[in-house]
Order: structure tokens, then sequence, then C-alpha cells
DNA sequence: ACGCCAGATTACGGAATTGTTAAGAAGCAA
DNA sequence: TTGCTTCTTAACAATTCCGTAATCTGGCGT
């Protein structure tokens, strides 16, 4: 019996709050990190891969409505559910909120049992697909981003990181094609800048080490996943 | 003598009831250790492992709902059968405390029989799970989670405690990567600050000590059990 | 045919990550 | 205390990964 119940990534600058919302959880057995403010947590994120981001709207750098856009636009967050905390009387940031892809939201001041509940829900509603192995067949081909491997007729392929990365975005869509722009974006985030040929170079890793023609160029325009 | 019946942990902040309590228990066979408030029975918990706890709800530093929260969040005690103590008309705390992880209460004032028949049925409860061994084998490994061994083609392989626990959560989930993250929350605990490198001498360790490539790593994002 | 352009390919160096080792600190039992 | 094991750290080695630049290829319009 070692099921926990989640991780959970806090949101907020000021400490005070992180520390609070931070022990009431903790007691419950869930894992936390905290970042301090909309950058940090997009960096955290990444690293922490939490199932539920507990997000502040008001802060610094970088506020948390543009937070959850960025978070929204990668890939490796569509599982994770994001709950906002907002001060009372901020009607208007919340249907905002929810339209670009908040689960839910908690006002200010925070009762512990309520975002207990809230969290508990939030995180039922998401989970069902995590219990099981995070996986997508195409043909031959297999994706399982649980266990970071693709394996083609059976036979594992050791793709890094960041190929990894790239080639679950092309396949979250089969047949879509994503621009060079929105690639840049969704695998690398939007601080980092890259040149244009760093793409093609994963592209191409991919490709040699798969050995089947998975990924369409279209030229002018960009990349998309297909089973030929 | 028979079999010794098991070893309860008494938690009230009234030194009456513990007394008469562990009586009653002591002359049944039960070895016996007692705390006053919350604080105490979790340090005593830790030490004395009892098989069952019985925990009051009202309690001075520390009540029994929180108490049995901290409990239940940690692994240890997952087979740790308890049961509330209450007094009359506390139905609301009941529900809680089922909810959130007690096994049974009973309601003061204590009848000596009720008390012996409630904690019997409790252990015997969790008895069943405790008595056979909690063994998971992959192959020719045995990882052995009541007798903290390992073995490999049947001979024992000596492994440190935090390797044990390390190799346990990785094999918790077969194929699965654990992040670097998570898996220093959930084997150093939330609290523990330890250096990145640990994690890599305690993995060095484990393959070294096993002989077998069972641990693969996901550079840039952890490791993985994993039978070649 | 020529030049142009977007992407393909290749190789290389720096950066980031992990492996390895040894040594000291901390813990524990006798 | 002493002697032992375990844990953590720090330093260095080894490895892998990533981004870039330089060069190549093929399609397209002129």
């Amino acid at each position: 019996m070692e099921v926990f119940p989640g991780k959970i990534l806090i949101v907020d600058d000021e400490p005070d709050i992180v520390e609070f919302i931070s022990y009431n959880l903790k007691s419950k057995g869930y894992l936390i990190a905290a970042a301090k403010d909309g950058v940090e947590a997009i960096r955290k994120a990444k690293d922490f891969r939490p199932d539920l981001i507990l997000l502040d709207i008001m802060m610094p750098n970088k506020d948390g409505i543009e937070t959850i856009r960025e978070l929204r636009a990668m890939p490796e967050f569509d599982d994770t559910a994001i709950i906002f905390l907002t001060a009372l009387n901020d009607e208007k940031y919340e249907i905002e909120g929810l339209k670009i892809g908040a689960d839910d939201f908690i006002s200010k001041p925070i009762k512990p049992e309520l975002l207990a509940t809230r969290i508990g829900s939030a995180l039922r509603r998401f989970r069902k697909d995590e219990e099981q192995e995070q996986k997508q067949t195409f043909g031959d081909l297999e994706i399982n981003k649980t266990k970071f491997t693709v394996s083609y007729k059976g036979v594992d392929i050791l793709l890094a990181k960041k190929e990894f990365e790239l080639l679950c975005l092309l396949a979250s869509k089969p047949g879509r094609v994503f621009l060079r722009n929105e690639i840049l974006q969704r695998v690398w985030g939007t601080d980092v800048i890259v040149g244009d040929r760093t793409i093609d170079v994963h592209i191409r890793k991919i490709r040699q080490k798969v050995g089947i023609d998975l990924i369409t160029t279209v030229k002018g325009v960009g990349y998309k996943f297909e089973m030929s």
C-alpha cells in the first residue's frame, strides 16, 4: 500500500502562503514543490512534473494568466491540473482563467478543508489516465511517456530527451502540421532561443534512429507526424 | 503462553485512561506503549512500531485528526491499525476520522470487553496482509520487503537501508521512470536536502552489489528499474 | 542552366549530466 | 570509547547531449 496522493507545485510570491499550503498538503502525504513566480514555476514544473499546480494570479515577473498560457501550450502539461489562487473579488480573472485552461480556482484567504477537497476532486478528474501508463501506439510504433521509451516492432529505440519530447509533440496530433515556431515554443519554451537549424538536426536524429519515415517535412511550413 | 497478540500504542492525555486501558490490555498479553499527545505519539510510533494505535481525538499539542493524517502519510504505518477514542456524541469526528484512515472507533467511557473485541478484530483484519511476506520477484531477482532482503539466483545480497529503499521505490513500478526529484522526496523525505550526487552514489552501490543491470539511467530525467 | 531557398546532413566543441572514487561525517553496537 | 557500517559530500573523469556552423541536396522560378 504505497499509494501516494500526488505531486503538487505551489506558485505564489508570498512565502507565508506557500509555507501554509505546503504544510497542510505535506501532512496529507502530497509531495510538494514551490515557486515564487511564473518563470520559476515553469522551470520547476518541467523538472518536478507535478500532477497539479496551485497558481497565484498576481505575481511579479510573470503573472498567473501568462504562466498558465505557456504551460498549456506545452504538451507535457496536458494532463496536469491547474488551480488558480485568487484574492477575493477577482472574478474577472476567474472567468479568463477558466477560459484558458484552469480547472478550478480558490479564493484567498484559503481554508485548509476547502483546499484539500478541491485538490482531491481536481486530481480525481485527471487521475484516471494517469494511473495507467501513458502510451500511444501507431501501427508498429509505440510511444510510452511513463517509461520514456519508443519502440518499433517491439524493439526499443533509445531517444535523447529533446528528441523524445519533439516526437511526443508531433505524435500528439498525427497528421497535423506543426509550425517551426510552434515547435520551438512548445519543446524549448518561450525564453530559450535557439537557431533554426536546431530543429532539423533533432528531426534528423529521430528519423535516423527510428529508421522509418514517420515525420514528413512540409516545406516552408513545418513538420508533421504521419505513419506511411 | 501462546504467541503474543501484538503491540499497542495508547495515545491519550489523561493518565487515568491510559492506565486503565494499559492494565486491561497487558493482562491479555499485549505489549503496551503510551503517549500523551500527538507529537509524542508520532515519535513513539516510529520507535515502537505498534501493530495498533489507540488514538484519542481531543488532545493538546496535536489533535487526533491531525495525528492520524501524519501517520497515514508515512508509508511505514500503512499496515498499522488505528482506532479512535471519542467522547460520546462526537459523531462528526467519527466520520472524518474514518475518511482519513481510522479503522474503527470506540466511544468513552470504555468498556473492557468491547475494547478487547474491537482490538482483536482490527488486528485480525490487518494481520493477514502482514502474515504473508511482501515480496516481489523479477526473473532471478527477489525483493522481500518484510525481511529487508534482496537475493539474486537464491544468493542473498546485503543492501544498506537507503539502498534498499531506493531499490524498492524503483521496483514498485518496473519500467516507469522516476524523476530524480521524486526519488529524493520519496526516499529521503520532503525536508531533507541532500546533494545531487547522493542518488548516483547509491544507485552505483546497488548496481555494484547486485551485479546485473537492473537500473537504467534516463539522462536528464531520472532512473528506472528494468530487467534486461 | 543558373541562382536561390528551405531543408538535410555532417562534424565538432561546449555544456550539462552522470559515473566513480575516496575521504570524512554521522550513526550504531559492543 | 572503539571499531564498525552507512551516508553524504566533493572532486574529478567519463559520457552524452545539444546547438551551431559549414557544407550539401533537390526543387523551383527565371
